[in-house]
DNA sequence: CATAAACTATGAAGTAGTAGACAGGTCAAG
DNA sequence: CTTGACCTGTCTACTACTTCATAGTTTATG
């Protein structure tokens, strides 16, 4: 038995998440104190546990609780598979802004070190370790055949625009240089 | 002179927004009309695009208002750096979601392809484009050299644990492979 | 056994940025 | 002059919490 205090410290979330949880009916004690305290059993940390694990994967709250009412954690994969989706896009999102913001630094003043990679660093470091133009051309085309979502997350990490990662995609699959 | 409704349709933000930028005090009509609608100028919309283009960098409106009360621009390159690390780690954030994600499904069933790249499947496609472990390390080195931030990042891109990371880059850096 | 420290409860309000509801104003057509 | 379409202003809700205020309870100390 653990008092809401007690299991905030043991399991890294604090008094007032476990409070919000508790009100939103998400994570609720099993039972009161004859104060009205909200008593935890090793039961309620074994859910708390569970919650936790969903909250690594950035799922919503309220997906989270969805997926905790229904036993064997059925439709849990379809929203998981949703999420990597969303991830893309919010990481694609961050991605952009950052580039936007070294072109704006560019335009100022010369930006002395590179903090984020793009087209032409990365290419001049892949021939400094070796590769000329053909054998980049192979590596697109593995890439292409092994993971074609992280190939296109990849192109675009570089800040290459949407229509040239298209470009070199179709290319790496066979197609035609433009 | 505008309404807030034709504002809202030539620049891309909706009436919603440009009135939460009034209700803030970060960009307010130069007017109103004799029923009380906001009256927006031309000088007012140029306005507005200097705050889109802080927008693309993802920098809080409150960031924004103090960039736009000072004018020259005063303070502008602090606070974008301070952006930029943010983004490090926001990235790193989400990135570790799709790694945890992809584990999970690991455990559950096989998924049947990559979506996001680990350290395996990135050393496959090294060696598959002809970089044998001596070109990698060759690699890294001027990784390291060129960019250490951004090496910092690919690696924790890959889900590459970050004692590991410190090693690779140490190793990179001249350090013995222990 | 009294007192203080440290806990607990509830409720309200704040965060960023947007979406939507709602009541009322404006304008053209009939 | 009325109808309807489309506009406007203000207010509320949302996420996932955190912070604060106020009041009651338990625990440790002297």
């Amino acid at each position: 038995m653990y008092t809401i205090g007690q299991l905030a410290k043991t399991s890294a979330l604090s008094r007032s998440t476990l409070l919000y949880y508790d009100s939103i009916g998400l994570f609720s004690p099993s039972g009161r104190s004859s104060s009205n305290y909200r008593t935890y059993t090793d039961a309620d940390r074994a859910r708390l546990e569970q919650i936790c694990t969903y909250r690594r994967t950035g799922l919503s709250l309220r997906d989270i609780g969805r997926i905790m009412k229904t036993r064997g954690r059925q439709g849990l994969v379809p929203l998981l598979e949703k999420r990597l989706d969303e991830l893309s896009r919010e990481i694609r999102a961050l991605r952009s802004q950052q580039h936007f913001i070294v072109k704006l630094f560019k335009n100022d003043r010369a930006i002395s070190r590179i903090r984020v990679m793009d087209k032409g660093s990365w290419i001049k470091l892949l021939e400094t370790a070796g590769l000329d133009e053909a054998a980049r051309d192979k590596w697109h085309a593995e890439f292409e055949r092994l993971a074609p979502e992280a190939h296109q997350d990849f192109l675009e990490a570089l800040g290459i625009p949407v229509k040239e990662v298209a470009l070199i995609r179709k290319y790496s699959r066979g197609g035609r240089r433009e």
